[in-house]
DNA sequence: CGCGGAATTGATGGCGCTCAAGCCACGTGG
DNA sequence: CCACGTGGCTTGAGCGCCATCAATTCCGCG
């Protein structure tokens, strides 16, 4: 499953069958989160990473008189913790969004096969770089995107990411989160998420229901967000 | 001069003597940039990328009409661009806040330093994965802090980045930015900078004089800037 | 059927935006 | 020396987006 995570990099990026191998031999035993089970607690320190291979995990920082805020969305083929790697201690902690399962990688195989081949040490880092590049663009949204903007913005986000890893079904895709989360994912009132929400759907552009976001309108969504898909370095669609 | 880059990993990441003299050697030519001079155009391909020495610059990206948001703030030490790396295509401007200094590190020289020792890759991973450190707090502060919160946020962390490569004097440090900027970092309108900023000053918990800002009260001021350092990974003052 | 969490809708208020005017410092040229 | 232009800062008035509070309604589930 964690072969989810060499789509996101398409031809980009090509491992040696033997890179590949150790690559995908890095990972260990599944495990399983319920919904709003943290797989990882903000300041802990870890002797291992996880990888999303199934559901919707996210990053959040608590501020004080409980205002919360996620930094990241993850879906399959995603580390979720790679920085308890590299600074040994997280800043963030890491929730299922859904239920949700990941395969671990342990940090002294890792630093081994890091050891061996620079070219994935390489294909990490693009990886984390990669990472920087979606929170520069939320940075993008939450300072100069109107709240409807910030929405469709996301959608279009989230819908070119999951299709890389082939979770899309034509114009649709599963997204089984709350309005309090996505709230909270946007920087933005449960309240007024509904009102944006409903606003979409009045001009059709997409819908919601059960739990399945439905693209009713892809140039005109990717319109209003403004999306310029260039900072996933992808080049589909 | 590129030392400031290694100050920022204080004790956490040594270098061999030899590692550290070819981190350095890697470093060409010194580059002058006026103010408001991009040192790289979005979309474009480089051979080398640019290390900020000295003066400020960010990253921005902008939007239709006319609307910009700086995604990140370069001083000394940080690489500006080191996407055009491993990406090989920049997806935002660098634009030179102050009249800055940068060096260049060509890319074929990199690929072979880094293809020497999986250390200084790994030094660099690291460093990309500090600036992403940093785009979270950023999208925390546009998601759940206010103007005021934001704007003291902001200060608590360049001063500590500054102090980080000796750029700090006491409890101030240079910032010769125009509060049109300072707002296209914050997200917020240039009216509503001058406001927030007259509130801290008014509170006597900073002041901004001569380009020169001055942090008269650091504790009330990272209480209201919530401000918690650890993302930096920054274990001082 | 009844419960509880989530979604929706309305009312109200405030933070932060826009527009507009005025101020100040500085440089330039008559 | 003064007139003038320019760029940045400051302040006021008015408004709108979005938050908050409070009801209801919807819906899945025991």
């Amino acid at each position: 499953m964690p072969e989810a995570f060499l789509h996101k990099f398409q031809d980009r990026f090509v491992l040696s069958p033997e890179e590949r191998a150790g690559f995908l031999r890095v990972f260990g035993r599944e495990r399983r989160f319920e919904m709003r089970q943290d797989l990882v607690a903000s300041g802990s320190s870890l002797s291992y990473s996880n990888m999303i291979v199934d559901g919707l995990a996210a990053r959040y920082k608590l501020l004080s008189n409980g205002r919360r805020q996620f930094t990241a969305i993850h879906v399959a083929g995603d580390f979720a913790d790679l920085q308890s790697f590299l600074l040994h201690r997280m800043e963030y902690g890491v929730t299922a969004l859904t239920p949700c399962t990941a395969v671990t990688a342990d940090h002294e195989a890792l630093q081994r096969l890091i050891e061996e081949s620079g070219n994935i040490q390489r294909l990490l880092w693009m990886d984390t770089m990669l990472e920087a590049s979606i929170h520069q663009e939320w940075v993008v949204s939450m300072g100069r995107r109107s709240a409807v903007g910030r929405l469709a913005h996301l959608m279009c986000e989230l819908f070119m990411r999951l299709k890389l890893v082939r979770r899309t079904d034509d114009l649709s895709f599963k997204l089984p989160l709350t309005q309090l989360e996505l709230a909270d994912v946007l920087g933005l009132s449960i309240v007024h998420v509904n009102r944006v929400l409903s606003e979409l759907r009045r001009e059709r552009l997409l819908t919601w229901t059960n739990h399945v976001i439905r693209i009713e309108d892809w140039e005109k969504l990717a319109e209003v967000a403004e999306f310029q898909p260039d900072y996933l370095s992808v080049h589909i669609l």
